[in-house]
DNA sequence: ACACCGGGTGTACGTTGTACACGGTTCTAG
DNA sequence: CTAGAACCGTGTACAACGTACACCCGGTGT
């Protein structure tokens, strides 16, 4: 149990020690790890198997075993190596520098939405997403702040892109999974917009017939905005209020 | 492929006709989705199976099927039964309507964390989600904004709160999963520990040595008075900037 | 020369969602 | 009043999943 997480963590944060003897490996884990994020990208997180893996790779599925321990540490390996690919957010001032690792975190939301699918039950933190953290937390250092406000701060704005994420993710896997454009599915619904009457849903109908739905605003361009412009506030207050945790879930 | 969809909005928007013949039905529609509610609640999504569902009730398998189309559509049914147990935001000033839906949401999130852990792929909206949305939107409908503008206002909100509760939601999970404690369970990963070096995460190293990690601020509290903050900042602002979707995934 | 370590394979098991066929029950049509 | 349709619950069966285990074989150290 205990030696079981250990593991996990040499796996991310040690690189893997070359063997000495036995056959050459054909295959390898940075070579797992990049076919599961190829599967991942272009099928969706249903479709990431670990016989689907071993095929692509051309190998049985039993071979990726000698290289990852199983589909969890795969899992965590895969976000890993994905946080690699974002850019550290650069020194400078907060609003510039929070704002850039907000758009690296969406870049790479967009690129490989499966990342806010999985259920990351108590996922291994790897080295990679760890320095990006680091350095958002840097750019938010120079404030003043107690060193608890420098995480809430940083943390209130990847919650956002969290949750902006998530919708999107769900809509890019649903585009996949049924070959129908968001808008095409909709509009194919008209059992749905039947229900759709002012006296249920007043505001809904107005909205929708004012083409408030057509026209709708960039969801993650307009609320980063607003945090931002929300962290400003609390930034330049002179004697903030800390909000402690109430209760402990 | 059409008609199984529109099923399912007959499914979660007209109540269930009885049926006249036959014989009287043991089990009922609402008896699955409820029972698999408290499945959920009390062992988490991973362990809501149509097995554990039947068991929980006394019944076979195969004899929910007879109640309920299939497993994608009792998720429907469940989340939209959640969304029915919160209460309408009530009319009234803009900042403490959206204030009580976001605490709505996060009462809700915080009773069924499994919420946001089904995948939600293209996930039929039910009812009472629907005018839930409906009231929150009513609220932010008096200030002479766009239509698209009240749209983008509520949905910043439902954004934050989706993405705090998904951080809350894993880590609810993976305490009943391996029962330990989230501080004990990062407290035994002293491996993971001595990789965090001030060379490495020079941040996150003098964060922990000053104790900012002890002191961590409620990041629903925190958060949502920013994301409130921020939306008073673009409220109260005389001409407002449009933002438009520039790409359209 | 030989033991051993480690890479790749094949088989097998338990668990999942659910299709399908079946038998019993109750209302409706004639 | 009876035949039949509609419907409820059950049991069996199947494909796909993660992965434990036993196996063979190639290369390196002693």
């Amino acid at each position: 149990m205990k030696s079981d997480r250990d593991r996990s963590v040499r796996l991310l944060w040690e690189p893997p020690a070359e063997p000495t003897r036995g056959p050459k490996a054909a295959l390898s884990q940075s070579r797992v790890v990049e076919a599961a994020i190829k599967v991942a990208d272009a099928e969706g997180v249903e479709a990431l198997t670990m016989r689907r893996v071993a095929e692509t790779l051309g190998f049985t599925t039993m071979s990726l075993y000698r290289h990852v321990p199983g589909k969890s540490e795969l899992l965590d390996l895969m976000v890993d190596a994905v946080w690699g690919e974002t850019e550290h957010t650069p020194r400078g001032p907060w609003r510039a520098g929070l704002e850039f690792f907000a758009r690296q975190m969406w870049a790479m939301y967009r690129a490989h939405p499966w990342m806010l699918q999985l259920t990351a039950s108590r996922r291994m933190p790897g080295p990679q997403a760890m320095t990006r953290q680091d350095a958002a937390y840097a750019v938010v250092s120079e404030l003043g702040l107690a060193t608890e406000e420098i995480v809430a701060v940083a943390t209130a704005v990847s919650h956002f892109v969290v949750g902006v994420g998530r919708t999107m993710a769900d809509r890019v896997q649903a585009e996949r999974e049924t070959g129908v454009s968001e808008e095409d599915w909709w509009n194919g619904r008209e059992a749905l917009w039947e229900h759709f009457t002012p006296d249920r849903l007043p505001m809904m109908t107005h909205i929708w017939n004012s083409g408030g739905f057509e026209r709708m605003l960039d969801d993650f361009e307009f609320g980063l905005a607003r945090v931002l412009d929300g962290l400003a506030v609390f930034i330049e207050t002179e004697d903030r209020p800390l909000v402690r945790p109430q209760t402990c879930l």
